[in-house]
DNA sequence: TCGGGACTTTGATTTAGATCAAACAAGATT
DNA sequence: AATCTTGTTTGATCTAAATCAAAGTCCCGA
């Protein structure tokens, strides 16, 4: 068994709570929708589909038909230069959506691959855009769900115009721990699902600078890494970080 | 008269077309709206406002009502932080909607302030979801302008991760380019609307790189620059810069 | 017409992080 | 167990851009 396949141990009950059955879903219900409608929110999910590690969800240049809810699991997103030169734009776990910069012109603009096995639902985009304009709290939702990728992205700008390495890598820890937490997993230790030279890449920086600085982060005593396996020990310290640009 | 506030020369009819009244307008005319539509369409989008250059649209923390539609002139986008340090986000102009990152939460999370004098139509956003559900072709182009926000800010990760100083330069001048042909100005001659420090800022540069990359490009008979006024005299080769990362 | 302020250019020096290079782990493969 | 592969660490050197510094330009208001 690799690394990359021990199941990180979850806290099954806020995992139900939050994330019940696929995005969408969990996006919907906390709406107040009726029953009715979440069954009409189902029907249009089509069946789950499992990912292994390295598979690809969709490639760069495909037609856009669908967005994709992650139930469980870990997917980057980059783009790939015509010389073969990576760069990934973002990395996504359970609960979150991907393919929206797609519906901007009905081509993917990015390839998604699997970091880890992994489920997903698919939902035809028409059927959605079907469905939010007779359930307006649907739609006002996956306003907001756009809405918050915008904000994401923004957030990352600054990040990589103003900060410098170790204030990124903080964010970037700190912004892995807010996510897992939220989905009921442990915001202090996980299991990071990507190679340093991914996070740098994402991050704008190599990966002997990312190797540097989690050593320099450990020496500090503000984390542990042992290979991929991450303990931060003062979330407030590595907030505290960021503060100053 | 100031080198600001001198108008652009522009080609009417391009303009007309592509941007007859307002953003929305524009925006769902090319949709194939019925004019039905188009009247109830232009019902809520209240009258038009000015704005004198340095005039804030809204600020941080302001709470969200409207989309903001820019008839005419140019505004950036920044934050703010304590220290007083600005960060841009980025730069707006006629034909595009502002503030689409506060549907999140309700909140605007940036300062927007007119580099020029210039007019907005205000789209108070319950109406226009409203509006969305009744009309689906409103509502899939409202989906498409968000989705582009996304690539937008996608793309300007990469230049802030990736590209060099005059690569990122040579994008930036790039896309104004572009943004300004598609609105009927000149896309080879046009004003800088921003000071080599907001350039730096939004490009992740400090002015000195900026203003020092400008006399490059030059020296490489790239392009003009005096004060705002810039000329580009080869895209192609500006573009060409953009390839090897 | 002069002087002040905002912005820009250019030069000298410094530095954070890149690049180059080598050794080292930990799994995976035989 | 021995070897290979992939990823990581650490050190030495280099470099693009930052920072520091000074002078220049243009605009504006008195």
């Amino acid at each position: 068994m690799t690394i990359q396949s021990i199941p990180i141990k979850v806290n099954l009950a806020n995992l139900k709570a939050s994330c019940s059955a696929c995005t969408l879903h969990e996006l919907c219900l906390p709406m107040g929708l009726s029953l009715d409608d979440t069954e009409l929110v189902d029907k249009i999910i089509n069946n789950r589909r499992k990912f292994l590690r390295g598979d690809y969800l969709y490639r760069a240049g495909d037609s856009f038909r669908s967005l994709y809810a992650i139930r469980n699991g870990f997917f980057k997103m980059s783009e790939l230069a015509e010389d073969g030169c990576e760069k990934i734009t973002g990395f996504y776990m359970a609960g979150e959506l991907l393919g929206m910069d797609a519906i901007s012109d009905d081509r993917h603009h990015y390839h998604v691959v699997a970091l880890e096995d992994s489920m997903v639902c698919e939902i035809p985009f028409a059927d959605l855009e079907h469905l939010t304009s007779t359930i307006p709290a649907l739609q006002h939702h996956f306003h907001k769900i756009m809405s918050r990728e915008i904000v994401a992205d923004q957030g990352h700008m600054l990040l990589l115009s103003k900060m410098k390495a170790e204030q990124r890598l903080a964010a970037f820890l700190l912004n892995l721990s807010q996510r897992l937490g939220a989905r009921g997993y442990s915001p202090t230790h996980f299991y990071l699902r990507m190679t340093r030279e991914e996070i740098g890449n994402y991050l704008g920086l190599t990966l002997e600078t990312i190797s540097r600085t989690f050593t320099h982060l450990q020496q500090e005593g503000l984390m542990t890494v042992h290979h991929r396996d991450v303990e931060l020990h003062d979330l407030l310290r590595l907030k505290g970080m960021l503060n100053h640009y």
